[in-house]
DNA sequence: GTCATACCCAAGAAATCCCATGGGATACCT
DNA sequence: AGGTATCCCATGGGATTTCTTGGGTATGAC
């Protein structure tokens, strides 16, 4: 149901131990203490994804359910598990981000926290910022691919609540 | 537990620290305290939409249903969520509206808040003139779109006339 | 011992809370 | 009806708490 839900963009700064805040906001979402895991986006060459547990586990039973023994089922399973990461917030809320993950997405002394639902992403700011401009500039034309109706919510009557 | 309904337009001043008092009849229908969430609009560039976390939530799913890993998943995401600002009414029932989406509205000192049905919509003020100016003329239009069914709707020279 | 990781503490900045005031609208009393 | 007392809401400002961030200290691996 009401699994996690991440929102908005945060900037916040890498030190010297490469540690980094994770946004009040976010840990409110996460739970205090609450591992995540951060890979290389399949999706974005550029970014790190950050999904809780229960996400890995989704995602590694339907990797499961591919053909074992193919290079498909290699591939993802190396992309993904092989490059993720378990951060655990500390006592102030910090994670130490691991250099390969700050090596791929180029993060230096500054990391832009961007919630995407039911995951987020930490991208350099500067990198953030084009992608934002790019996505939201094609965003409106998508728009469309949510169904034809501006009503895409459910009413009273409507699939969420059932009775 | 209907779904929420939002209507008529209310101009709020934003101080100093960017705060704003969310209209009494918004929070009312809100809930006290109940977080929502502001994000750019796609469809009127400059105006901000505020939707309710049920709403979020729904639009998630449909998301999520796109193809993954396809841009128009990724950008409609980013666009949505990675721009979703979570604002939750203090206990004077005012929010701090983040910068990024005043200056996206070219927000300054006044906020025009405009309910839209099941989500509300904040505008400059005179940008919300204008667009109202122009919306009206095209409502006639586009009244027919509704079909037959409201029988009771205004006229072009409906009650919603002069002021 | 050296390096890496996790913990603790402190200070500045920012967000939040709390209270007081001004207006406007409504309810009430005469 | 006229006038007045109340209530609710919007707003300003200051006090408090929370968050972020820098640096120091312990723990443990190698």
């Amino acid at each position: 149901m009401s699994s996690a839900f991440f929102a908005g963009n945060v900037v916040q700064k890498v030190d010297g131990k490469r540690r980094v805040s994770v946004p009040a906001s976010f840990r409110a979402v996460l739970g205090d203490g609450t591992t995540f895991f951060a890979f290389p986006s399949l999706t974005y060459h550029g970014a790190v994804e950050c999904r809780i547990r229960a996400d890995m586990e989704t995602l590694n039973e339907q990797i499961d359910d591919l053909d074992p023994f193919s290079d498909e089922q290699d591939h993802l399973s190396m992309a993904i598990f092989g490059r993720a990461h378990p951060l655990t917030p500390d006592k102030d809320g910090r994670v130490v981000l691991p250099d390969e993950l700050c090596r791929h997405a180029e993060i230096v002394d500054n990391v832009t926290f961007v919630g995407v639902g039911r995951y987020f992403r930490l991208y350099d700011p500067a990198a953030y910022e084009a992608h934002q401009k790019q996505a939201s500039g094609r965003a409106a034309a998508s728009r469309r691919a949510l169904g034809r109706r501006p009503r895409n919510m459910p009413g009273p009557d409507g699939p969420a609540g059932g009775a």
